[in-house]
DNA sequence: AATGAATGAGGGTTCATTCAT
DNA sequence: GATGAATGAACCCTCATTCAT
């Protein structure tokens, strides 16, 4: 599905986080060392605490830096939270489908598209799973969530559009509906997967690739891959 | 797919939240009065504020009682929130599908199935709200919410399998696997249009029915009900 | 030393914690049971958490009886306090020296006296380390323990008036002072021996008949027992 | 019984209280002032209040500071206590015998010792009786009191072993074991005179040096001092 | 740019005591 | 006499944010 997909990387990211969460950069060579020090220890104590629980000293400390000198960079928890996630922005909305097979077939397409997104959760689990905590409480975060959730569901929705157009899928539903449907459906499979079963302490049910191909089989039949021609 | 579901109520329900989150209950009808009045204010005061929010002193306000009432039934915020989930537990677990055709037609029972689900979800909306805003903090919840989950994902597995078995579904899936999947899709449906539009102060982009109509549609699609036939 | 001691047990016990400290008994014999049972599950619950952290609501329910009864029969703590130590009251001040050999021999006495103070204090530990505390903070308990303490040094005081005017003890150092001196000296060991190590979880470092021993000979050096006849 | 004594103050007391007790301190001079402030505050209202009956907020009241910055120097009360006792450390431990005369005279030497300890309990006495009062609530209290004391009968109990080395005291009985019973007995004659006698209001029976004397005699005559030429 | 000490509002929690039943 | 639910004052402690150095 990511093919033939044509935004740059900077067509999502920054209109989420910059406009509303982020604001000018240093402009030193120490400055910016020591904005990326506090980022990267933002990282380490919210992956480790989670994000209520982290207390802006324990992000300073780890950071090797004094509380005041946090404020120079943000204004906030939230914010170098923003700077965080900024991070792992285009990772999860570009997973690079590493293996498409050349030919268009179109059920080895979603296949390499789920498997890229899960790929892509699994690296960036512990931040899908903050970012879930943050938008229980923020409603700027929320917001974020929801358009990275959108772009993904935009994407796959032209996918699905141009099967149907090209005869190929099932046109008797709305191609943005069963995107939202199956987009969501692969989502949660992740987010079950690499964020609640191991916050549980549960051993892993199945395997990703158990995931890549049970989610795979029902998109394709869901929209009757392959049926059209019989 | 609730077709043919024998379990009690009581199954899930007690399991989940009793044994770890509830005190002793009172034994006088004052205390029973009073207890009740708790949790009907905690919910007002959680639904209203948001579960990290909600101060102990707004509930008992709202109680009309005194602080030191509030701890002789709860132990904390953690311990009325599991009461105030409790009282939806029935509701979401056994949603009552209003009116299922008695032809036994599976799309048809899909269909019901998933709309009883989408109401019950709109009707314990804010609640759900909660349990995802809780559950992003407290293990406890984080688990009660996965029991809910499994208990809805297994019955649905009953159902799949049970259609595989009449040679009516797909079997090229493993039914539980399905379940997961599906059942994640139309449980993330629902957060999003019930719970996450709302709370962006969107409009909501569809009807509640479109969202039965299309999770019905690729549901069937996706366990290719019907295709045996022709 | 404990020999002509004319006093009667009420002669202490009753103007110490009856005046201040306790209340009217009751009549009834249900009456009778209640109180007892209170006071044992204070003593309980005293022995167990210390004065300080046992709570009104922990004592009622070791004696099976709800908070109300409680102040049917005592004021409050402190009341309940005096009333286990009443029990205690008349093993402390006349431990009822066993063995005292009936040839009157000062230093046998003395040890005989010192092995029962000793012996005494060993039954009733928990509870000199409950008057410790309370007394730390209680005047009404500092005044018990210091009478307590009085009746003590002035029996012994009576003693060594007795050995000096029989020209056994040096008459050098008043009687009173030297029993002050001599008295705490015994006390403390006790005190040091039976509370202190203990409560350090220290394995004691000497058997109580060292102690015996030690303040025996140091006592009646410190009187010069014995060296008249020299 | 000081003579001999080759100890540095730092063997005893930062072992007791550092150790367990003390946070790091402060680096810049306004944090040092603060800390300071904060401690002498802390002994106003510990001897005003009590240890138990003292607010945190009464000592930042009286150092002039909020509460919040209570909490950059110290975890809470004890930790407070802690930092005011060490003031008081090397005091106690190492009075000065002001005068001890220079002719190795034993029992002016046990005079000049037991007059520098009644002096520097008097001095101490406020603080002495908090530690009473802490040490009876909190086990490392009682732990710090116990090795106090113990640095106390142990230096006691050098200069008993040296005498009886010497031919001068009495070797029948183990010079430790009487270093903690004659310890024991000024000890508590000092707690008696100057910590309960205040304490309840009554005028004192005796002077300081009443004290000293019979103190000095008896222990002079336990260790049957001077005994030994005749 | 960096420091780190100072701030102070705010909420959770306890528990002795009362009193209607 | 006994019950046990209701009371509510009191206090500790956290931590994001500021600002003088």
């Amino acid at each position: 599905m990511d093919a033939g997909s044509e935004e740059r990387p900077s067509e999502v990211a920054p209109s989420l986080a910059d406009a509303d969460l982020l604001r000018t950069p240093p402009v030193t060579a120490r400055g910016i060392r020591t904005r990326a020090a506090l980022v990267a220890a933002a990282r380490v104590v919210f992956e480790r605490d989670g994000y209520l629980d982290a207390r802006l000293v324990d992000i300073t400390a780890e950071a090797r830096c004094s509380s005041g000198t946090f404020y120079t960079y943000f204004a906030g928890k939230e914010e170098v939270f923003a700077a965080v996630l900024e991070v792992s922005q285009d990772d999860m909305m570009h997973p690079g489908t590493s293996h498409v097979p050349g030919d268009g077939d179109p059920v080895a397409i979603i296949e390499a598209s789920n498997r890229a997104y899960l790929d892509a959760y699994e690296r960036n689990a512990k931040l899908m799973e903050l970012l879930e905590q943050v938008a229980a409480v923020d409603a700027r975060f929320r917001r974020l969530r929801r358009n990275r959730a959108d772009a993904f569901v935009r994407r796959n929705g032209r996918s699905i559009a141009d099967l149907q157009a090209r005869g190929l899928a099932d046109t008797g539903v709305d191609a943005f509906l069963a995107s939202l449907a199956l987009s969501g459906m692969i989502s949660r499979l992740a987010f079950t997967h690499f964020v609640v079963e191991p916050s549980l302490g549960e051993p892993p049910t199945h395997s990703s690739e158990d995931l890549v191909q049970v989610a795979t089989r029902l998109w394709a039949n869901a929209l009757r891959l392959g049926l059209g021609r019989s």
